[in-house]
DNA sequence: CTAAATCAATACTTTTTTGTATGGATTTAA
DNA sequence: TTAAATCCATACAAAAAAGTATTGATTTAG
């Protein structure tokens, strides 16, 4: 299971923009500044950004980037999901991704393996659906009390599945 | 989040071995055609499971591929590590893979993306050193009684090793 | 009106991953 | 002892991901 790059910084500089107060924004060399990357790199994945409806954008002078909503209402799992990616766990479609040299995979019934990458990513969702921006924003505790919550219940859901 | 190939591939190889009654082997042939890929992949991933100790093999007419274990020895995160990548969640060092620019992640200290990614990766980790092979032959309603129990028990040590 | 600051779009280069090809070494069987 | 079947190792090719460069459009300040 690997994180790509378009994730993992298109995550930060979401938190980024996640931490300024309202009606402040950040330009993309600031961006870049704060984070360590190229501008052209951070224009990029905030066009993936903006392109998903996450961020407002502003051109011109003082023009920037800030979010379209307030933190707590954007999740991990659409900033992911607007970042794109092509074999990501949580895909519909994630099993026809390996078909090997046949069009479908070849594992059409009776896959042993499916089920796991499905119970897998079943946690993945649950976790990222309801993590937000402004989580990240709250002291470590705070996360790791939600994230108990949120595998309770994903328990629960799993159960459900069964019977 | 996504998965490899590698990945992919091999973990299904693994558990076409682990179907296997005891003292029968598969040739890298046998295998690719079973999985709907080409002989020399075959061969390339299983090189990998070999040199990581999962796999024995035999040369020469009728020889092949079988587990070197029990398929209930071999855990799924065993699998994973013979079949590498560079970003991967549970790696130590993951962090500086995304350093950008500079040498090292910029977020030294106060980083608040980091504990995200740990929570998850400490359940992925706990759940794929639990699953064998074993439990990909078994029905998918044990695997999802099994998971409960390790989510369970995840729950408890995260609370211990973050707080 | 003009210049500077900014986002927008796309093309390009480099690196990594994916997948194939090839030549060799080992074993078995005839 | 030779031929066929197999694994072993590495080199190569193609595709995808990562990251850079360039050109254009928009806004604001002066």
């Amino acid at each position: 299971m690997n994180v790509s790059a378009l994730e993992e910084y298109g995550l930060r500089c979401a938190v980024t923009l996640a931490a300024l107060k309202p009606d402040e924004m950040l330009s993309a060399p600031e961006i870049a500044e704060r984070e360590g990357l190229s501008v052209e790199y951070v224009s990029k994945f905030m066009l993936h950004l903006k392109k998903a409806g996450l961020v407002t954008t502003v051109r011109g002078v003082n023009g920037g980037f800030a979010l379209a909503k307030p933190a707590a209402e954007i999740s991990l799992k659409e900033v992911f999901e607007a970042l794109g990616g092509k074999r990501r766990v949580s895909d519909e479609d994630f099993c026809n991704a390996f078909a090997g040299k046949s069009d479908n995979c070849v594992h059409q019934s009776g896959c042993s393996i499916r089920p796991f990458w499905k119970i897998l990513s079943l946690y993945i969702e649950a976790f990222t659906s309801e993590m937000t921006l402004q989580d990240m924003l709250n002291p470590e505790r705070d996360t790791i009390v939600k994230t108990e919550k949120i595998a309770l219940k994903n328990i629960q859901t799993m159960k459900e599945q069964l019977s």
